[in-house]
DNA sequence: GCCGTTTTCGGCCCGACTGTTTTCAGTCG
């Protein structure tokens, strides 16, 4: 049983909670937090650190204690610490922690007044008033913890960056409506272009908080309130979507903006060397003493703790500070990078338009030349292409890129890897292609070993050029295949062949931290539309923004570059 | 439990809002 770095991660966080609830430092309950973090974060899997003789004290937040944890759960699975624990505290108690307004302080004294360790016994105890008269509770903090209940349903709901986008966008038109307003700005993880986002968070700058916070809860969307002050608000919309709106003046609109933009881990990070500095960062600004030294720009406020500003993308806490520091940030690639678009379909297979109308919008997009690559004959459900069928669409495609066009097509496939990694269609065919792009399209449900081993096996295929869709994901509906990416990351680099980073928003694989993995092993990525309809280009910036999570520069990305030049890579490949 | 521009001990980010309190603890972001 292979041990994952979340596996790992969930024990040090259920040790946080657990030695929260039971009051302890609040300093080492946080080392856990931090461990967790960085196992998360880290893009490979410790067990490969470990397994090559790595020390992983190097990593950050990971010291001998948590190292020696880690090497204790990858030999035995387990970890005495928790199990210890689990001794002393109903497993089931972390769960409480879980809903809205309830912390360790309180689910301490649920357990240790009333012996209240799940949602059941807590309901009934709401029920009877016997919370209320606990210290600390009230009754309205009862009549809390008994909605919280009736909707835990979805609270740990996440939107795809797409639909909050739509949301946000309508807020973002309404707010600036609001008397006074002279700026809105949506940061939170929504700025920092995750793929999903738990709430918004819109940054306001006016004079007058209250009228701006009065005007926001009116909004007709809103369908309660959750909290309201002079400054800040928090609400949910009918779409089950949170908002925190946070009011600031113009001379805190950077303080202000990073602050909202965090990740939280970053702010931390930032703020502690200001600290160490003998500066205070709040959202106000920075500060020497009551002295405001810095605030109206986020640049301003890099600068003041001597950073070079630090693009959203990369506010992750995932070494973008030392970066920062040792002057390594890496020059993200633009939208405007973009030169071609390596994967479409046409109504060949399972997209909505011809050849000419793709390749017109790709114009209008911007882009130099596009790949046409419908699916194969193994994808029946897509009207995937056979050999006849794809050597006639050869025909068009020539014929189009022998007229004036202003956009050049390439001739390619997206082709079924097949279970036993060969390919959908016969090598002779794909040899006439400009590009050959792998896909898994079946059994997902593989082992490791075997979904790995089928990828790797296809990629040996000389005509294979690029791994589509690397994880097979859809967010929210389908998990990914499970696959040891680092390996086959390695194998494109060997191989010289490409990956993929699909920009459709419910894809974005590449995840961030392979295209990091990816960039380290100098593997090139290529951000595809994967358009079946003209309306599709436009997901190319969703796919940059996870590019720019990657820490990718243009020189990273495959298709930036001219065609003359993405035409010799391709041959490379073969 | 981690870590070092105050380096092997002594510190660890910071503020808003709520509810239960009469000055603040708890929770949240």
């Amino acid at each position: 049983m292979p041990v994952h770095n979340e596996d790992i991660a969930a024990v040090f966080d259920e040790i946080a909670d657990l030695l929260e609830i039971e009051g302890d430092n609040p300093f080492r309950i946080r080392a856990y937090r931090n461990g967790a973090h960085t196992l998360r974060e880290l893009g490979r899997d410790v067990r490969t650190l470990v397994e090559r003789g790595e020390d992983i004290t190097r990593l950050s937040g990971i010291g001998k204690n948590l190292a020696a944890k880690i090497y204790e759960i990858l030999e035995t699975g387990h970890c005495r610490t928790l199990d210890k624990l689990r001794k002393q505290l109903p497993a089931d108690l972390t769960e409480l922690l879980k809903l809205p307004g309830l912390g360790p302080r309180r689910v301490h004294a649920l357990f240790h007044e009333l012996d209240i360790h799940n949602h059941e016994q807590l309901e009934r105890a709401a029920r009877d008033g016997l919370i209320q008269h606990l210290p600390g509770f009230g009754a309205k903090t009862e009549a809390r913890i008994l909605e919280a209940l009736q909707a835990h349903a979805d609270t740990s709901r996440r939107f795809k960056l797409a639909v909050a986008g739509r949301y946000a966008e309508s807020l973002v038109a309404y707010l600036k409506t609001a008397a006074g307003v002279s700026q809105v700005e949506v940061a939170g993880s929504f700025r920092r272009c995750r793929e999903t986002v738990g709430d918004l968070d819109i940054l306001v700058i006016a004079r007058r908080g209250r009228s701006v916070i009065e005007h926001f809860i009116a909004y007709d969307e809103v369908e309660n309130v959750l909290s309201s002050g002079t400054t800040r608000a928090t609400v949910m919309l009918h779409s089950g979507l949170q908002v925190d709106v946070r009011v600031v003046t113009a001379a805190s609109y950077g303080a202000a903006l990073h602050y909202f933009t965090g990740s939280r881990s970053h702010n931390i990070a930032v703020r502690r060397i200001a600290q160490r500095q003998g500066l205070k960062i709040n959202e106000y600004g920075v500060f020497r003493g009551k002295k405001r030294i810095a605030g109206k720009t986020e640049a301003e406020v890099f600068k003041s703790v001597g950073l070079p500003f630090i693009p959203p993308e990369l506010r992750e806490n995932r070494g973008e500070i030392e970066a920062a520091h040792a002057g390594l940030l890496p020059v993200l690639v633009e939208s405007g990078d973009l030169r071609g678009d390596l994967h479409s379909h046409t109504r060949a297979s399972d997209g909505h338009e011809s050849i000419q109308v793709m390749a017109d919008a790709a114009r209008k997009h911007g882009l130099e030349y596009l790949a046409i690559t419908d699916h194969s004959k193994r994808l029946t459900v897509a009207h995937g292409l056979d050999s006849k069928r794809l050597l006639a669409q050869l025909e068009s495609i020539e014929a189009f890129n022998a007229g004036d066009h202003g956009v050049t097509l390439l001739r390619g496939i997206e082709v079924d890897i097949l279970e036993d990694g060969s390919l959908d269609l016969p090598d002779d065919i794909l040899a006439r292609l400009d590009i050959v792009i792998g896909a898994v399209h079946s059994r997902f449900d593989l082992t490791r070993a075997k979904q790995t081993r089928r990828i790797l096996r296809a990629m040996d295929n000389p005509n294979f050029t690029l791994l589509a869709h690397p994880s097979g994901r859809l967010i929210d509906r389908r998990a990914p295949y499970d696959v040891d990416m680092a390996r086959i990351i390695r194998h494109a680099r060997e191989r010289g062949c490409f990956l993929e980073l699909n920009a459709h928003p419910e894809r974005l694989d590449l995840l961030d931290t392979h295209c990091q993995l990816a960039r380290e092993e100098g593997v090139l990525v290529s951000i595809n539309s994967d358009a079946h309809s003209i309306v599709d280009f436009d997901n190319l910036r969703f796919g940059i923004g996870q590019a720019r999570r990657g820490w990718l520069e243009k020189q990273d990305v495959l298709n930036t570059r001219p065609l003359s030049e993405l035409r010799k890579l391709l041959a490379g490949t073969r």
